[in-house]
RNA sequence: GCCCCCAUCGUCUAGUGGCAUAGGACGCCGGGUUCUCAACCCGGUAACAGGGGUUCGAGUCCCCUUGGGGGUACCA
């Protein structure tokens, strides 16, 4: 019998989940799903300069919202914690002794400015940069003498000489020469781990038996090998390195895009207060021409605030970027998991139960791929259809209350009737916009000058209107036969085709040339609030 | 600069020496359907980066070139 299969996700808490993190989480997931193994969720906390408090709870919603869950990590415990790795010093500690004691680690003094100047000089000389370990290794009482002088205490890992051969599952094997790799810093001035270190320690101790990661990875896991056998660990964890996941605009899917894409728009622009800017996003003037001038970047919360403010529509980065588009989570998943991998077979579109039994960690791709969002549009369609009703309902209900929309009043039935009227839709979004109408006030429409002009005003739309008015009339209860019925009818009896007729009342509704099936819309409007509609219509442009 | 990874339609991919006139999906183009958007139906376009080997035979194996990507931190 082989052994329960152990796979983590340890994600640094510096923000959102983005898709990146989603895909490495994903994937670690699959493989345990897949073989009856555990996942375990584990937060690396290290560097206290980049962690924000509410970094872990936000990562946390992401993966639930993916329907990614864990058997060990942060709100559920385990046997193997704490799953904070900033709560777990006193265990790397003990490691770091044992190595000290051995000489199989020792302290260094340099600062980081000394450092970065050996590095210059090397770089000067065309050669990479490694830290000459000196002959005699310091002894505690160094230390003690370094510490009075006010300078930097960190500590290295003797790297050991020679060749190391890491096996990737998917790569095979893959060399490096040690002496190249240089001794790495495992204990930072502050006296937290570093990643490479807390990461071997806490795989060991977790009994983490393979471990898949982003290729971003790659040049870490000699090292991190090298220490685990220095240790005495034993049989070190499976690796796989996943292919990198490429933004449309070249280069690695990054949280910076979103910026990048502001940026941009506003300097496409030339008639612009920058002021107003700077007000809407709350941020200095200051603030503004140096993130202008790409010297810097505001928060998210300004980005994306002046970004509506000009009508600027942002890439999606970050889960919950796709989760505000209107994205289901079902084919987010589906959707990323095929980024990279493939099952073999022609299909493509799959839900969740059955991307586990197909899956097969020997079959990641090892070339990077490209992140195509029209293709994922198409998955969410798909998966928009393939949804029962009552859990696409929910998954509207939920976005609708993400995005603050009127048409979160609407109750459960309600909400199903929309959802039905409102079939082939490729995104939740699509469903509130076409939607929304039923949700404002009559007086508060807001038409568009285009659909104004070419529906109501040139092809005397205005007279259909009134027509309308009148057989709306007289039809008594409306249900969607008869107000079908109805415009049918005029449309005949005026020998044009239905549009002429639909249209202009469309636009009289709702305001613009988009909405549910006419007679649907009517009837869900009702007969008052259409009439009140029409009229404010035909006053408004007569 | 140095180290490492990768290379099939525009994109995601199937392909593990003969099953291949290279298959699917998304996109795109053309046509149909239609009250708008979307959906839907039919058809089409399009790829083995280049050059050397190995072999009876190469998309598949080897080498070089080129191109893309990653790393080069007291970040993870």
């Amino acid at each position: 019998m082989t052994d329960k299969i152990v796979t983590r996700f340890a994600p640094s808490p510096t923000g959102y989940l983005h898709i990146g993190g989603a895909r490495t989480a994903l994937f670690n997931w699959l493989l345990a799903r897949k073989t009856g193994g555990t996942f375990i969720l584990r937060i690396e906390d290290t560097d206290l300069k980049r962690n924000t408090p509410t970094a872990t709870q936000q990562v946390i919603d992401d993966l639930r919202w993916l329907g990614i869950n864990w058997d060990e990590g942060p709100e559920i415990g385990g046997p193997n914690g704490p799953y904070f790795q900033s709560q777990r010093l006193d265990i790397y500690n003990k490691y770091v002794r044992r190595l000290l004691e051995q000489g199989k680690a020792y302290y260094c003094f340099e600062s980081p400015q000394e450092l970065e100047k050996l590095r210059k000089e090397a770089e000067a000389q065309k050669k990479g940069y490694v830290y000459q370990r000196p002959a005699v290794l310091p002894t505690e009482a160094d230390v003690e003498k370094a510490k009075a002088q006010g300078r930097d205490v960190t500590i290295r890992f003797a790297m050991p000489d020679g060749t190391i051969t890491i096996n990737d599952l998917v790569r095979g094997e893959v060399n490096f020469n040690s002496a190249e790799l240089g001794d790495f810093i495992i204990i930072k001035s502050d006296g937290f781990p570093t990643y490479n270190f807390a990461c071997v320690i806490d795989d060991y101790l977790m009994k983490i038996t393979h471990v898949i990661r982003g290729q971003e990875h790659l040049m870490n896991t000699p090292g991190q090998q090298a220490l685990w056998q220095t240790l005495g660990f034993g049989e070190p964890p499976k690796y796989v390195h996943m292919s990198v996941t490429i933004s449309e605009g070249g280069g690695k899917l990054s949280k910076r895009e979103r910026p990048k894409t502001l940026r941009k728009a506003i300097k496409a622009q030339a008639d612009i207060d920058l002021n107003k800017l700077a007000q809407v996003g709350q941020i200095s003037i200051e603030e503004l021409n140096a993130f202008l001038a790409g010297d810097s970047t505001p928060d998210m919360p300004a980005i994306e605030a002046i970004a509506e403010y000009c009508g600027v529509t942002l890439p999606e980065i970050n889960v919950v970027d796709f989760c505000k588009s209107g994205y289901v989570p079902e084919a987010m998943v589906n959707f990323i998991a095929l980024l990279g991998w493939s099952p073999g077979d022609k299909k493509e579109v799959m839900p969740l139960d059955e991307l586990i039994q197909c899956f097969d960690i020997t079959r990641l791709t090892k070339s990077n791929s490209l992140f195509d969002r029209s293709k994922l549009l198409s998955f969410n369609m798909e998966h928009l259809k393939l949804l029962s009703k009552e859990k696409l309902r929910e998954h509207l209900k939920a976005y609708l209350k993400a995005v603050n929309s009127p048409v979160a009043q609407a109750d459960d039935q309600k909400l199903l009737h929309l959802i039905k009227i409102c079939e082939g839709a490729r995104t939740l979004a699509d469903i509130e916009n076409k939607c929304r109408f039923l949700f404002v006030e009559d007086d508060e429409i807001e038409y568009d000058q285009k659909a104004v002009q070419k529906v109501l005003l040139k092809d005397n739309g205005l007279e259909m209107l009134k027509i309308i008015r009148e057989r709306l009339q007289d039809i008594g209860e409306l249900s969607e036969e008869k107000i079908e019925n109805m415009l049918r009818g005029l449309a005949e009896e005026k020998q044009v085709g239905l549009g002429k007729v639909a249209q202009p009342l469309r636009v009289a509704i709702c305001g613009t040339t988009i909405s549910p099936p006419i007679f649907d819309s009517i009837q869900l409007l009702g007969k008052e609030r259409t009439f009140k509609r029409i009229d404010n219509t035909v006053h408004k442009f007569s």
